[in-house]
RNA sequence: GCCCAUGUAGCUCAGUCGGUAGAGCGCUUCCUUGGUAAGGAAGAGGUUCACCAGUUCGAUUCUGGUCAUGGGCUCCA
């Protein structure tokens, strides 16, 4: 007699040790055909397992996020076992589960769109077999004997612990090394779609084999793979590099690989991005500096960057003098520091720059303007004393929530603490941890730790923003600094006319603002909210006869600092207006005789509605208000 | 930096099984003077197909290299 217990703690009896699968089936065939896996004792175990002995059993279910892990861990399965139909000689490695999907490494010729799609339709056949995973337990000299002609597989089971059960899983003719579980036959797997293709070494190192690595995903559902489907076309008609050439945003070119260019268009919404951080950052008290591009050898080596950052900063000589180009903007805030003596009545001192920074990135990890050479942090240093560490940070949190809420960003906190390699006293890094961690839990949002991801020279938080499509990027990031107020001596006079080392920190909000940029090109799909739209307005006289007035208004709107042109093209209005719908321009304003005797507007919002006879007064207020509140949402004249 | 793919007019792309290139959009001019998502016609535009070599009578097309872009890996004091 075998007792099971549910989580409700209901009990059932069972005559004979029953299986996963008994057990499920006995609430009813409905709840079994949704069941992935069980839980027995915190370890997950396939729905085919026997239970033994009396046990308090847990379900997986499809909709559970370790549901749809197992899922897609038995996807790998399939898919490793499609290319062995394909291709006997591949041999393969690892293939877990990834946040988007997943992946296997295997060793084998590289794959091209087309073999996808052929591994793809193979998969499908498996698939359609509905065949179960079969579980067996081996010896390790087993093991090894069974994979004995792939090298990755036997290195894998030679470091398995001692004592660890090797298991194998079976599906069809195709026999796999995995601890499991997997879903009870592969029919469950009603959705999968391989989606690229990339060369990854053996180990990720590149002394090692260089692999081919297939992803994909799956779902249980093709309601879900479809919608993932779409979401991943929105997030590619949304890609800021094909937006930002098409809205004449920036541009890059072979001249100056990973430094964008930014035309007029690009620059207006620059500018209305630093106008609002200006404002937000002088309401709490900063300053705002700028320090040189380049500075000598002797500096960095100073900060520590000669020895530590090197690789990644661009050099120069000049009059026999070795100069580098800023890879950060701490080592001159530094000087900027020592210009004068302080005391601790002045601190905190916050110093803001919006400094442009050059850091020489691998060629490879390029991309738009996510990853470029060049590029400004709206940086800032706060010097302070000890005692004002929580005070300091919490201001910054509160500041980072204005602005991303000003973009409709939603984000979460992440504090990484103190890694193996690290300069500073066990104490410092106390004060340190718990001064973010205090303001952290003052500011009252959850947060995750990074146990060891701290940078060597002091903890930080980072703060990870949610785009519309649901994506997260870390943007903004708050590092305390142990090791630069020491290396450059920086002291104030405390209340105890003793000199002090001062705490710093360095934070940005921003980040890069290109890579910010990039973010909210692709967050609004290039619809900006009127404050930051690159072109404000458009004016379409109805005909020719009438561009000499739309000019008038244009230059009514331009002394109210609202971003206008007029499109005095002879062209018909109806394709001037479908153009102006295409470039997202949020207020199209027609002008024809009535508009012109009348001295009123037409004006066409983003959302295709049209408000006749609006007076210049009224829309002149209306307009200017909504720039100035930077209302995140469209305008109703 | 590594693997794979791509690189043709300002933009998006077609094409040449090796015989010195085409479309749409955009631009210019003309006709149309228009009332809320594409009016019509003509024309210009490529130092000739990213760059440099090689094979060939002949290369944009084949081969090799370089550069750039994209996807990933890696890195991220």
């Amino acid at each position: 007699m075998i007792q099971i217990t549910f989580p409700d703690n209901a009990v059932k009896e069972f005559d004979a040790p029953p299986t996963g699968m008994d057990v499920a089936k006995s609430i009813s065939e409905g709840f079994a055909r949704n069941c992935v896996a069980m839980e027995i004792e915190g370890q997950a175990l396939d729905l085919g397992a026997v239970i033994e002995k009396d046990s308090a059993v847990s379900f997986i279910m499809a909709k559970d996020d370790k549901g749809l892990d197992i899922l897609r861990h038995s996807s790998a399965h399939v898919m490793a076992e499609a290319v062995l139909n394909l291709y006997p000689d591949a041999k393969l490695t690892i293939g877990p589960v990834v946040e988007d999907g997943f992946y296997y490494d295997i060793d084998m010729a590289p794959v091209s769109e087309a073999d996808l799609e052929k591994i793809e339709a193979e998969m499908k056949k498996i698939i359609k077999a509905k065949a179960g995973f079969e579980r067996r337990v081996v010896t390790r000299q087993q093991a090894i004997d069974l994979f004995a002609d792939n090298p990755f597989k036997v290195e894998l089971i030679n470091e398995l612990p001692e004592g660890e059960e090797i298991s194998l899983y079976q599906n069809g003719k195709f026999v796999d090394l995995c601890r499991g579980p997997h879903i009870p036959n592969t029919g469950m797997i009603k959705g999968v779609k391989l989606l690229k293709t990339s060369g990854a070494y053996w180990r990720a190192d590149q002394s090692r084999e260089q692999l081919q690595r297939l992803y994909g995903i799956s779902f249980f559902d093709k309601k879900k793979l479809n919608a993932y489907l779409t979401m991943i076309e929105e997030a590619k008609k949304r890609d800021h590099r094909k937006l930002g050439t098409r809205l004449d945003l920036f541009s890059f070119h072979d001249e100056a690989p990973g430094m964008p260019f930014f035309h007029a268009k690009g620059i207006a919404m620059w500018n209305a991005l630093l106008d609002y951080w200006r404002m937000e950052h002088k309401k709490d008290g900063y300053v705002e500096t700028k320090t040189p591009v380049m500075m000598t050898r002797q500096l960095w080596e100073q900060s520590g960057h000669w020895e530590n950052y090197r690789e990644n900063m661009y050099t120069s000589t000049i009059d026999d003098e070795e100069y580098a180009i800023k890879p950060m903007n701490c080592p001159g805030g530094m000087i900027l520091f020592k210009t004068k003596s302080h005391s601790y009545k002045d601190l905190p001192h916050r110093a803001g720059e919006i400094g442009l920074v050059h850091r020489h990135e691998l060629s490879g990890a390029l991309s738009g303007l996510f990853r470029v050479r060049a590029f400004h942090q709206d940086d800032a240093h706060i010097f302070m004393t000890p005692d004002q560490i929580q005070e300091e940070v919490l201001n910054v949190l509160k500041l980072a929530e204005r602005v991303y809420a000003r973009f409709g960003l939603s984000f979460h906190l992440e504090l990484s603490t103190r890694p193996e390699k690290s300069i500073g006293t066990d104490e410092q890094w106390e004060t340190a941890t718990n001064g973010l961690r205090n303001a952290i839990e003052a500011y009252g949002q959850e947060f995750m730790i990074n146990e060891g991801d701290g940078a060597f020279y002091g903890p930080k938080i980072d703060i990870h923003i949610k785009d519309a499509l649901g994506r997260t990027w870390q943007c903004g990031t708050i590092q305390l600094d142990m090791a630069l107020p020491e290396r450059f001596d920086l002291t104030y006079k405390g209340a105890d006319n003793e000199k002090h080392r001062p705490i710093m920190i360095h934070r940005v909000v921003y980040g890069s603002m290109e890579r910010f940029f990039g973010i909210l090109v692709e967050h609004f799909a290039g619809k900006f909210p009127l404050w930051l739209a690159p072109v404000q307005a458009v004016i379409l006289p109805i005909n020719q006869e009438l561009a000499p007035y739309a000019k008038e208004i244009q230059h009514l709107l331009a002394v109210h600092d609202i971003r206008c042109e007029v499109d005095e093209r002879s062209e018909t209005l109806k394709k001037k207006i479908r153009e102006a719908q295409l470039d997202y321009i949020p207020l199209i304003i027609t002008i024809g005789d009535k508009e012109k005797e009348d001295k009123v507007l037409s004006v066409r919002t983003l959302d295709g509605k049209v408000k006749m006879g609006v007076t210049h007064k009224e829309f002149l207020t209306k307009v200017c208000t909504h720039i100035r509140d930077r209302v995140l949402e469209g305008i109703e004249l």
